[in-house]
DNA sequence: CAATTCTGCGACATCCGTGTCTCGAAAAGC
DNA sequence: GCTTTTCGAGACACGGATGTCGCAGAATTG
C-alpha cells in the first residue's frame, strides 16, 4: 500500500544486508552491531523494523529469495544431472553468505514460517537429485534429503574456509563440486586435476 | 591439591554433559537452561563453575578429550588409509554431539586456548589424510585441511540429520563414509550397496 | 526556496542473563 | 549417630540488550 521512498528502500536494504552478514557469523549479535555494520544509527534500525523478530524475518525472506533466484537461474532441470548439479553448486557458492546465515541457525527457518517460499528454492534441487538417482548418475543408496544436506554442509564449510583463509575464494565452487560428486577417495584412475 | 569428593565429581560431570548437549544446539542458551537440563539448581552450577567462561572452557576441554580418545582408539596410523579413515569416521559419529558442539561455534576453540590439547586429536587425522594423499588413495588435488573440514561438516550434518529424524542413527557412520570417500556421483560401476 | 521526510543523538524504562550471597535442608562420610 | 559436605531456594545488585520517545539537523522532494 504505502509507497516506499527510494532512500527509505535503500537504507532498509542496507540494514537487511548487514543483518545477514553479521548474523551469519554470530546469530546472537546485538542490534547495535548490525546497525553499525550498516552504518546506520540504532534508532533508524528500529524505525524500519519494529523488533528483532521483524529484522530476522526480513533477513530470512531476503536470503530465501536470493537463493531461490540463484537456483532457478542455474536451471537445475536442464541438461545432465551432474552438470546441472555443478551449476547449482556454483550458484550456491555465489550466495554462500546467505547459505551460511540460514544453515547456521536452522531454527530461523522454523521460527519464521516463510517455508512456503523456501520450497521454491528447495523443490527444484530435490527434483534434480531424484532425477540423477533415477538415471543412475547419482548414488541412490542414500536418501535425496541427505544428499541435499551434504550439499549445504559442504557449501557452508567452504564459505567458512574461505572466510578463514583456508581456501581461496575462486576455487570454492570447484572444490565443493569435486568433493561432493567424486568424493575424496582415490585419484589414481581419474583425469589429472 | 584439593581432592574432589565422588558426589562432587558426579554432579560436575553431569553439568558439563548437559552444557555440551544444550550448547551444541543453542550456543546462546542461558545457564538456567543448562542447569535445568542437568537437573541441578542454578546455584549449584555457579558453585562448580565461577562464570560462563569457566563452564564453556570445561565443556570444550571435555569434548576435546573425548574426541581425542575416540580418535586414537580408531588407530588412524594403522592399515590402509581409506580403511583407517572409515574407522575415524565411525569414531567421530560416536562422539557426534561433541563434534556438533565444537563445530557449531568455532569461536569457542579460539577463545579458550585449549588448542594445544586439540592438536592431539587433530594431528593424527591430518597425518592420515596426508598419508592417503601420498599413496594415491585420497585425492591430492585438494588440500588436506579442506578434507578434514569436509569430514567435520559431514559428521555435523549427519548429527543434525539424525536429530531431525532425516537419517536413522545406525546408518550415520556408513552414510558419511560413503558420501565422503566415493561421493554421491554415479553408482553404475560400483558394487551394489 | 519551502515543505516534507528521513536521520542521528540522547534519554528513558524495562527485561533478561549473570554473578554473589545467605540460610536451612538433605546427603554423604566417618 | 554425628560431623562435614553438598544442595536448593530465594533475594540482591549489576550490566547489557531491547524498545520507545522527543527533538534538532540534514537530505530529499516539489
Amino acid at each position: 500500500m504505502s509507497e516506499d521512498s527510494p532512500t527509505r528502500r535503500r537504507t532498509r536494504a542496507a540494514i537487511v544486508r548487514a543483518a545477514v552478514s553479521v548474523l551469519a557469523r554470530r546469530p546472537e549479535a546485538s542490534l547495535a552491531v548490525i546497525a553499525a555494520e550498516a552504518q546506520v544509527s540504532r534508532s533508524t534500525l528500529h524505525r524500519h523494523f519494529a523488533d528483532r523478530g521483524d529484522l530476522e524475518r526480513a533477513a530470512v525472506a531476503q536470503s530465501v529469495e536470493d537463493i531461490t533466484r540463484a537456483t532457478v537461474d542455474a536451471r537445475p532441470e536442464h541438461g545432465a544431472p551432474l552438470e546441472a548439479l555443478t551449476r547449482v553448486i556454483a550458484a550456491y557458492v555465489g550466495v554462500g553468505d546467505r547459505i551460511r546465515f540460514l544453515f547456521h541457525d536452522p531454527r530461523l527457518l522454523g521460527a519464521h514460517s516463510d517455508l512456503a517460499d523456501f520450497a521454491a528454492a528447495d523443490g527444484p534441487v530435490l527434483a534434480l537429485i531424484a532425477r540423477g538417482q533415477r538415471d543412475g548418475s547419482m548414488d541412490s543408496a542414500v536418501g535425496a534429503g541427505w544428499i541435499e544436506q551434504a550439499l549445504w554442509a559442504l557449501v557452508y564449510a567452504a564459505a567458512e574456509a574461505v572466510d578463514g583463509g583456508l581456501l581461496p575464494g575462486h576455487a570454492a565452487a570447484e572444490t565443493v563440486a569435486r568433493t561432493l560428486v567424486t568424493g575424496i577417495g582415490g585419484d589414481a584412475d581419474r583425469e589429472a586435476g
